[in-house]
DNA sequence: CTTATTCCCTGATTGC
DNA sequence: TGCAATCAGGGAATAA
């Protein structure tokens, strides 16, 4: 499931390869009728061709694709979206979505199992991306307003993590992972969160980020970076999807619960309410 | 404003 | 073994 590093990965390895190349075609399946929001399908190609790829951003788990004259194409995987850019066409998935002919024949195309994924073009990127939180990953990520926010929630602690209102770009996997390194128990209620607590998991949030941006992401199921390769930083989980596996820092099993409606893994030794 | 629940979607897993 | 029910989850929509 793309989050933060994951989208980053893409992003980082669209950039080189896209940027100044003018899309030439596009094609949505049929079969897809919820990738193209805002517009029909048909408008939504016919809007893109003809556009030149001046930048490549991210915000939170959006990637934003600058064209030149002010439009951006907007792209989420939620689930099981791919982007991959092929040199010579895209590849004989059954689960291709949509492709994109470049102007030097090279081919950006979107492969998505359970057609969650979603895309925009708009001329203004706030509609889309205006409720989110800071970024983890910049200096707008500020430890005091960070526990501000926690104090006025009620809910659990995890589903504060991944409400993108409050911080953008943390899904499941790097929610429960941040939880592990802070010591905090996921079922905690954000408001009751410490403020030495909450610069703990202001700092394992960084943390784990920044490290899995190095790994490429976390492959546990669908997630390919743009030229199809896996991550590595699920090798390096403390926690997801260990589920009765020991602890590395004490031993206890992992244990598995529901916290906003998500599986939650967490040591019931090393965090505490 | 908040929180909890449902929905979208399909392959994998679980239960009888 | 076989088939149906359940699960997985990002985020929007809806209910309360």
């Amino acid at each position: 499931m793309p989050e933060l590093p994951e989208v980053e990965t893409i992003r980082r390895d669209l950039l080189p390869v896209v940027r100044g190349r003018t899309v030439r075609s596009a094609w949505i399946s049929p079969d897809a009728p919820r990738l193209a929001q805002l517009v029909p399908a048909e408008a939504f190609c016919r809007g893109l061709v003809g556009q030149r790829i001046e930048d490549v951003g991210r915000r939170g788990k959006y990637l934003l694709i600058h064209l030149e004259g002010g439009l951006t194409w907007i792209v989420h995987l939620r689930m099981t979206g791919r982007l991959q850019h092929g040199r010579d066409g895209c590849p004989d998935d059954p689960y291709l979505r949509a492709k994109f002919g470049l102007d030097d024949g090279s081919w950006l195309c979107f492969m998505d199992l359970r057609k969650f994924g979603t895309m925009w073009l708009v001329d203004d990127v706030d509609l889309v991306t205006g409720k989110l939180g800071p970024e983890p990953l910049d200096d707008a990520f500020d430890v005091g307003a960070f526990h501000g926010a926690l104090k006025r929630r009620s809910a659990a602690i995890k589903a504060v993590l991944l409400d993108q209102a409050v911080l953008a770009g943390v899904g499941n996997i790097y929610a429960d992972e941040s939880l592990f390194r802070a010591g905090i128990d996921p079922r905690k209620a954000a408001q009751r969160i410490s403020r030495p607590a909450a610069g703990r998991l202001h700092e394992a949030v960084v943390e784990v980020l920044l490290e899995a941006v190095g790994d490429r992401g976390s492959s546990f199921s669908d997630y390919v970076d743009a030229q199809g390769k896996a991550g590595y930083h699920h090798l390096k989980v403390r926690v997801f999807r260990r589920t009765d596996e020991p602890c590395f820092v004490c031993g206890t099993a992992v244990r598995r619960v529901k916290v906003g409606g998500r599986g939650t893994h967490f040591c019931p030794k090393c965090q505490r309410r």
